[in-house]
DNA sequence: CAACATTCAATGTATAGACATATATTTGCA
DNA sequence: TGCAAATATATGTCTATACATTGAATGTTG
């Protein structure tokens, strides 16, 4: 569906630019959508399940909250509470960093990994089915765009 | 900075989809916190002004919260509490529709106009600042690749 | 080394999104 | 007509974002 039936809009944008801005809001917001339902029955958020991918991806490196909140999708969501919601659930550790005390240690445990290898392996399965439509040069060349439009 | 760089990650995505579903997320969040502080020194959220400016396109027309929440780019989100912060602001009125008492009839207000001329004539500089980068053919191609990409 | 600046994380306080539920009307049809 | 279903809005609760502030630990520099 195109935007402007999307969103119901009958006047003309008044650019692409206007356009691409809505449309990138809009289909934001329709992933968030897609996503958060199919995290629900697993008990965590995108934003959650996102530092539990980030934890994975350290190895056996433990990650700071700095380290986290760089490599966030949202670096201004709040790291910190998102930690300590992973760790009332045991999905992550915390330990005092002992080189630096200002500093945490945080590591996924083996049940944050079992979690994200069964959401993960759905969460791609549904992104391919979302993305039949795109073929793979498609989405690269949506990747180019994307990245210029942030300059 | 291309989206690897712009999240720090090492390990190449598994396919283009995946890229292309981060790479959404994280340039919606970075035009998130764009407009976000644009409209901060107005003392209006990026919901308000966008509930603002469908009350604007509606003319004389009031809109009901159905309308609002059918058009909003979110429509997941509360069209009832963002009218009543509004409202306490002097932006919108909200009179009972006598035809169907269910229903609410909501307009902008004189104040909520000015300050709407105000703000959009910024958003609309700023965007186009922000946007130097793209061409409007390329805006035009990422808004076909959107609206592909929601199927 | 002491004083000051910087860094790292946590927290307080707004606002908003996700979703279930409540409440008041209106509609539709037996 | 009467009553169940549908509709429009509001609200409760949890989660998350935005941003300022705090407080502890560490760096830096005179």
């Amino acid at each position: 569906m195109r935007i402007e039936e999307a969103i119901k809009q009958n006047k003309p944008f008044s650019s692409e630019f206007q356009k691409s801005i809505v449309n990138l809001v809009y289909t934001a917001s329709w992933w968030n959508q897609v996503a958060t339902r199919l995290l629900r029955p697993f008990g965590i958020s995108q934003e959650q399940y996102n530092i539990l991918r980030i934890l994975r991806g350290m190895g056996d490196q433990p990650a700071t909250i700095k380290t986290l909140t760089e490599r966030m999708l949202d670096n201004n969501s709040n790291a910190s509470r998102l930690v300590e919601k992973l760790k009332k659930k045991a999905l992550v550790e915390r330990l005092e960093c002992p080189m630096d005390r200002r500093r945490v240690d945080i590591t996924i445990t083996a049940k944050g990994l079992q979690l994200l290898d069964e959401t993960s392996k759905i969460m791609e399965s549904d992104m391919h089915k979302n993305f039949k439509h795109l073929t793979e040069a498609e989405a690269q060349q949506l990747n180019e765009l994307l990245d210029k439009m942030r300059g």
